[in-house]
Parts: C-alpha cells; structure tokens; sequence
DNA sequence: CATTTTCTGGACTGGCGAGTTCTGTTTCTT
DNA sequence: AAGAAACAGAACTCGCCAGTCCAGAAAATG
C-alpha cells in the first residue's frame, strides 16, 4: 500500500496523517477541519486529497493505521516460565503493568474515546480497534495462561475465559476512568503496580493451583 | 428547576427532550441537527430556544436528565445478609446481574459512547456520567461489601477496592465490548448470569471468608 | 372580554467548511 | 535537457446549519 510511490510523496504522506492525528483527535471526525489540517501538514489542499481522496479516507486510514502500530510490539511481549508461586506472581504482575502502561497512554485514550464516539457512523473501524485492542489482548494472554495451566501453576480449563477476566480486572477501572475522566489524573507508576498486584492476587485467589498458592 | 411552568410547556419540554434524545443519541453532538429535531418534537424553532436556549444547552440538559434518571432507581439495589455461602454466593450472582442488565441498554450503552465521544468538548458531563454511574455502583456496592466484612462473610480490609474490581469483573469485558461492537449482540440472559457467576465466583476466591468457602 | 404571553410556520441571515479548479512551479524520470 | 507527474497557493463553489425574525394564531390570565 506505501509501495511504489516517490520518497517525497511518502515524506509528505506521512507528514499529513501526522497532522491528520493532532486534529482529529483534539476535535473529533466532525468536528476536524481540513483547512486547519492541510495548513498543520505544511502542505497543499489539493495534495491531501490526492493522496486520501477525502476527509472519509483520511480519517479511515489514520485510524486503521493507529490501531495496527499500536497493538505491534506490545502483545509479542513475553511471559517467562516460573520456576516458584512467587516468580509466577511477580512475572504476571510485570505483565500487567507493562499492558496497562501501554494503554494509559493519551494518545491511545483519545483514539479510543474518538473511535468509540464514531461506533455508529464507522463500525468496521470500532470492530479493528476491539480487535487489535482487548481480543488480541485476550489471545496473547490466552496463550500464556493454556501453557501455565499444562505445567501446572494454574488451574483453568477455559483459559480464554481466565484471561478475559484478568485482562478486565487489571484495565477496567483504569480505562473506564481515563474514558470519562480524561488523561489527566493518570495513576502513577507506582499506583500502577499495586493496582495490577492486587489485581493477579485476586486471579490467583481464583485460578492459581492450590498446592503451590498456600 | 421544572417549577413554576404552565403544563403545556412541561409538556412540550419533554416533547423536545424526547426528540433530543432521539437525534443526539443518534447522530451524536456536532452531527445532530436541530431542524430535524425540532420537526421530530412537533414543536417549533422559536419554543426550543425559548425553552433551551442553545444547542449546547440543550445537549447538556439531555445528557445530564438522562444519566441522573438512570442512576436513580437501580443503585437502592439492596442485597440480603445470607445465612450460607450459598445463599452469599446467590445474593452476589443476582445483584451482579441486575447492575449488569440496567447498563447493558441500547440507549445507556449510546449515551456512554456519546459522552465519550464528547469527553473533550464537554468534560463535566463525562464526570457526571462517571459519578452516577461507576462511582455511584462502586459505593452502593462497597457498603454492602462492609457489611458483609463486618458479619464475617466476607475479608475485605478495604471494601471500596474490593467492590471496584468486582464491579469491573462484571462489567468490564461486556461494556467494552459493547462500546465497539455495537448494541447487536448483546449477552443473552443466560449469558449473563453465568459472566456474572464465574465473576462472583472469582471474587469469593479472593475476599471469601477461608472458614466458609472451604 | 381584553390583554398578555406563548406558540406556529416559514422565511431569512451569516458563517463555516468539504471539495474543486486553475495557474504556475517544483521535482522526479529518461 | 525535455517531458511528465506531483505540488503550491489561493480563489471559488455549493450545500448545510445554528440561530434570528416576523406576522399571525392560540392559549392562558385577570
């Protein structure tokens, strides 16, 4: 989809979904103007249109473009096999920090609360960031809770299930509160950490095998 | 607020907070228009502004009548000291489902995402909407977590934390989902109640009382 | 009944903004 | 260097829409 095209014209693409972020996601689809985005971009109207064809194509490919580059990197992230009850529950709460970390972000708060805002008007793009967000999310960890149950540190015959529940009792305050409250009284780092502790407490309390949790 | 005024304008006021409701919710902030609006309400142009006086204003009574009347009512949920663990167990299931059923509304679920959506241009009516809603659950809830401390069913040394995550055990993965998939496959009832059992369930792992969850 | 207030219906204003067009100018390609 | 493609800049079109205005009807009030 970049392919083939001069490097000039790549420079000035990036250039406008650059600008194309700080306006829509300060103003919203509607609320954007082109006119402030086209100046923002430093480049020209029409050369915008050539590459996006429409506010409607700008905004898709902006929005698409997000939430693919923000879920890479974040959900290749590891989970070390324990060798105690103790390393298990510290390598699952370094696990969840490092998750809620990434999405505490404002960038990615924003495009949440835009994406969710425009949930009528393009539902295929709320569909990609549920899928790229909390479901991918919810595999990765997935993964990691079928291999603890097999060797034994866990005990979850449904380890979708398990993670879906983990994954909501480490974001689900935190996200729903930036959600309405904004980004600014963020939690610290430190905050952060004993939210995600008692958070794996609570799941370990529920799917962590009994001989090894005392 | 309401005092004071002739029946026929009560009348005509909910006529136009009926057909506000209907737009915005549709069409969100910016994509609502007032013609339209106006015309759905059966009233006319001049009424609206004399009675509103602005699209914003008007927008910030809807919002603000909505998420107060819907707080109202489902948070003087009362639950019943249990005399077993099964009875705490059932009692937990089935507040858990009714708080769930009351937000997992087409139109509470639409005038969540429009909030969100306008979180920046409104920020108030995003923490009000925080305040009677979660905030709001998360107290009613965590009273009855004290209580439950306090007769020994339940250990909780700090009861408003433990009522937030059973909140967002609950309400977590089906609110989010909605928010981005849409108000069409919403949980049946069956599908519910057992969400919320599997919650509950996790919960009395972590805060049950040793002596009686066995 | 007379008066005052509220309402209707529809025309009107003024501004805004997405998208187009046009005339050059720059920048790659060969 | 010659031709082609992409670009700048700025004016321009055209539809949309919040809010106003006005003449007359309807309803409440005393």
């Amino acid at each position: 989809m970049t392919d083939g095209l001069r490097p000039s014209s790549l420079r000035k693409r990036s250039a406008i979904l650059d600008a194309a972020e700080q306006v829509f996601l300060r103003d919203g689809y509607l609320g954007a103007n082109m006119d402030e985005l086209t100046a923002l971009s430093g480049v020209s109207k029409q050369t915008v249109y050539a590459h996006f064809g429409s506010k409607e194509g700008l905004f898709v490919e902006l929005v698409t473009s997000m939430t693919r580059g923000a879920g890479d990197g974040v959900h290749t992230d590891d989970l070390p096999d324990p060798s105690s009850p103790e390393e298990l529950r510290s390598a699952l709460v370094d696990y969840a920090v490092r998750q809620l970390t990434a999405v505490l972000t404002p960038r990615i708060l924003r495009l949440r609360r835009l994406v969710i805002g425009e949930e009528s008007r393009f539902p295929e793009l709320a569909r990609v960031l549920w899928q790229n967000g909390p479901e991918r999310a919810v595999e990765a960890l997935a993964g990691h809770v079928a291999r603890l149950d097999e060797l034994g540190w866990l005990v979850a015959a449904d380890p979708r299930g398990a993670a879906t529940y983990l994954n909501w009792l480490v974001m689900g305050e935190p996200v729903n509160r930036a959600m309405l409250l904004g980004d600014e009284d963020l939690p610290d780092a430190a905050g952060a950490r004993a939210h995600c502790a008692e958070a794996v407490r609570i799941f370990l309390a529920a799917y962590g095998a009994r001989d090894q949790t005392g």
